[in-house]
DNA sequence: CCCTATGATTCGAA
DNA sequence: TTCGAATCATAGGG
């Protein structure tokens, strides 16, 4: 952009104040002869290398009295026609680049992270599904996952106050940058073709100080990541009330410990946990059992006990919604003293 | 420290 | 896909 700046600038002062030309054209005596063209030619030079001498208000009445003349537009297009024939030929060709790659990548992360998606419900949506996908984050750590999703709302808040701020100064400067060349375009040569190059440069432009935006934008998530994944890997035990809920169901059907999708939802829900957790836990539990039965005969026996008690008490309380369905059958895996489902006598 | 408990992961089989 | 089994990695208790 620099240079064309400074090529406008040149253009600029060449043509805007410059006194002789504008007086010889108006006198109509241009051209009559050689010899006296050669001179005026001169003197217009001249005039051109002492135009910084001028104050302001001269130049102005001069580009004013230059731009109405008829001989305006005709002279104007030759400039722009060698303008473009010279300088701008070297720049050609440079358009029409394809789109970074890295600005894909970046596009694209962003979008997956639920930071560049639709507004909010998608996208935390987005942040909770990949969070799940990333390894079935427990729900018992209610807090930590808020807390990712609301750093990561935060982050996409930035994000998107920041791409609009650029995008309306991006706008703004383009209008400007516009105008202006519109009105200096009433005195030197600038072609609309031109004026289209320099708005697709500011766009380039400002696409590049996008992309910064958004390179920390990824870098920011990638903490936050990379900070949630970590707190994640750190292995948390259920809460108590969550193990007794799972033992429940464990000891209550352990002829057949394998909860249907319906019962793991259900216990998933009633743990805070999530389902796949219910699936850990209870592939654990069972081949653990399996193992070595003597080990869990006291744990078996107390939640048999809590079971029978509870089952007694149903009738009183009439709410105890543990241990849905299928009770024991034969075929299971070995039970110790108590039977789940059988009462204390 | 060590040791055990425990949630998660991986892998092969059905 | 789901399960069993082995294994990993951390929590948590001495």
């Amino acid at each position: 952009m620099n240079d064309q700046t400074r090529l406008m600038h040149s253009h600029g002062v060449g043509m805007a104040g410059h006194p002789g030309l504008a007086q010889h054209m108006q006198d109509g005596t241009a051209g009559t002869d050689g010899e006296g063209r050669k001179q005026d030619i001169g003197d217009i030079l001249q005039q051109i290398m002492t135009i910084t001498d001028q104050s302001l208000d001269e130049a102005q009445a001069r580009k004013h009295a230059l731009n109405c003349h008829r001989m305006k537009p005709a002279l104007f297009n030759v400039l722009c026609e060698i303008k473009e024939k010279t300088v701008l030929s070297i720049r050609g060709g440079q358009e029409e680049e394809p789109p970074d790659p890295q600005l894909m990548r970046l596009d694209n992360m962003l979008l997956a992270e639920g930071v560049a998606g639709p507004e909010k419900g998608g996208g935390s949506a987005a942040a909770a599904a990949a969070a799940a996908a990333a390894g079935g984050v427990g729900a018992d750590n209610s807090t930590e996952h808020s807390d990712y999703r609301a750093k990561l709302s935060q982050i996409r808040q930035i994000y998107h106050t920041e791409l609009e701020k650029y995008e309306q100064a991006c706008n703004e400067f383009t209008t400007h940058v516009m105008n202006l060349l519109r009105e200096q375009s009433r005195t030197r040569p600038i072609s609309p073709k031109e004026i289209e190059r320099m708005v697709s440069i500011i766009h380039r432009k400002f696409n590049s100080i996008q992309m910064q935006l958004k390179q920390s934008t990824c870098e920011a998530v990638m903490i936050l990541r990379s900070r949630f994944l970590d707190a994640r890997r750190k292995r948390r035990n259920f809460n108590k009330q969550a193990t007794e809920i799972l033992n429940e169901y464990f000891y209550s059907h352990l002829s057949n410990p394998y909860p249907s999708e319906e019962a793991k939802e259900e216990l998933a829900k009633k743990c805070s946990i999530t389902m796949s957790q219910v699936s850990n836990w209870f592939g654990n539990k069972r081949i653990r059992y399996k193992k070595n039965i003597g080990k869990f005969q006291e744990e078996a026996n107390m939640y048999a006990a809590r079971t029978a008690v509870s089952a007694t008490s149903v009738s009183a309380q009439g709410s105890q919604a543990n241990s849905p369905s299928t009770p024991n059958s034969a075929g299971g895996y070995p039970s110790p003293c108590y039977q789940p489902d059988r009462r204390i006598q």
